[in-house]
DNA sequence: CAGTGGTCTAGACCACACT
DNA sequence: GTGTGGTCTAGACCACTGC
């Protein structure tokens, strides 16, 4: 539980290869991400001070600060002044959808207010190749695909397939998900202890098959954004690979440069 | 020049209105900003020191420290242990684009090599009502207007159009776009003094005309991105819009979402 | 070697939220 | 008031770079 401080700069040095020094500040970091991936701290909820936790490591409080810091960039954890840290959740992000990158071309995000979500089905299914390479899985191994499609202000605007590992998501049925209110990432941390910390995508332009034009209710031959995401859990561990259709007749994909 | 440590906490707070609290750190900060807009500190080159800047301002090295930092987080300032603290610049950045976030669908970034650049032309023209809107001037006012094609492994890849205000860009010709060897926004840096900092980026799916098609070597009907951007210098002012249609038939436009 | 940024500490005080 | 995160300081020492 506890660190000797005395360990701080030359832990793994003596094997010839790499230097392999950590600075005291990035060992906490550590700690800290290993407690939030054991379920130790549950979404949402308050993690000890950092005097508590500087006290449990036997560190500074400026240390943890520096450790917490870090991991508040990341998005794990939340800072909130005179009230504590808390671990970050998708439950209550303000905007309803943390990862969802589409924004009304006019109007702000409010005007259209929260997404229709229809679930298509939810179907158990062995994984295709590509499946299996992006959840990092065996090809054939059983996953669970998810179709549905949002709509704003009753305007379809994106379909959506996504596959998950059928482990980790036993017990997922359409059934649940069309019951929930709320992100299908705030489902997955509370029913199936699985937070999604951060994801990749792939965004291309492509025309729909007769069958998808219909979903979106667009005449066959509309360009369509093609948003290949990849979500991680802690440790860089793939758990979802989604695959959307985004009609931007009203919408567009926003992204910010820096 | 200096700051006086004694105003830190209490500056405006007389008038009645708000707050306006803000800590030494963020004031620190606000005056590197002012030092890197004059022009005091040149693109690529040192900054003084942390312990020469504490003293300027009368501060410990630490404040100065977490002012940087936030610099350095936002790209203005790029840190190198041992050396010193650098203004960021697009001429040296490894990857050749900073802001170009297209990624071949298969190889590494270096599998394809530089890009191959085509000015198109550089005119001289008056601001319609949309690029008024974006660049904050009125329509009318003077900008240029490049529009040019990159091509990677001579596929003809990205078409673009790109707008910027006559004044500060005053001299730039398709002769001065085509003899120089490196990222636009590098010679805007060396040439104008102007250095891109940040930028937003709106995202929609296309289908070009007949001349974009044959620019872009692709048949007509083919989905393509359009990718709306407009960059900022200091103080977000605005100071190019760029219209582009990429080609997504061998490349996607990569993002990271945390 | 000197100079730079990077880490760590210990303590003081401030701003904010709850009770 | 008490406890939380946020700021600021002063000083020590480490790691990296280049002379």
């Amino acid at each position: 539980m506890a660190v000797d401080p005395s360990i701080s700069t030359d832990t793994l040095d003596a094997a010839g290869s790499g230097p392999a020094f950590s600075p005291l500040y990035q060992q906490i970091k550590s700690l800290l991400l290993q407690s939030l991936q054991s379920g130790e701290w549950k979404s949402g909820a308050a993690i000890p001070s950092e005097l508590d936790l500087a006290a449990r490591y036997r560190v500074s409080q400026g240390t943890v600060r520096k450790a917490i810091d870090e991991l508040a960039v990341e998005n794990l954890l939340v800072r909130r002044q005179g009230k504590g840290t808390f671990v970050a959740t998708h439950a209550e992000d303000h905007v309803q959808y943390r990862f969802l990158k589409l924004a009304p071309d006019a109007g702000d995000l409010s005007s259209e207010g929260p997404a229709q979500r229809t679930i298509i089905d939810c179907k158990r299914l062995r994984a295709s190749a590509e499946v299996a390479r992006g959840l990092a899985l065996r090809a054939g191994d059983p996953v669970l695909q998810v179709s549905r499609v949002l709509a704003f202000g009753a305007v379809p605007t994106i379909l959506e397939h996504l596959w998950l590992p059928a482990g980790p998501f036993k017990g997922l049925t359409a059934e649940r998900l069309r019951s929930y209110d709320g992100p299908m990432y705030a489902l997955f941390e509370s029913e199936f202890g699985v937070r999604m910390v951060r994801a990749e995508e792939k965004i291309r332009a492509v025309v729909p098959d007769a069958e998808q034009a219909a979903l979106l209710h667009v005449a066959p031959g509309t360009p369509l954004l093609s948003v290949e995401r990849l979500a991680f859990t802690y440790k860089d561990t793939p758990m979802e690979l989604r695959q959307g259709l985004y009609s931007t007749q009203n919408h567009h994909y926003r992204n910010a440069l820096s």
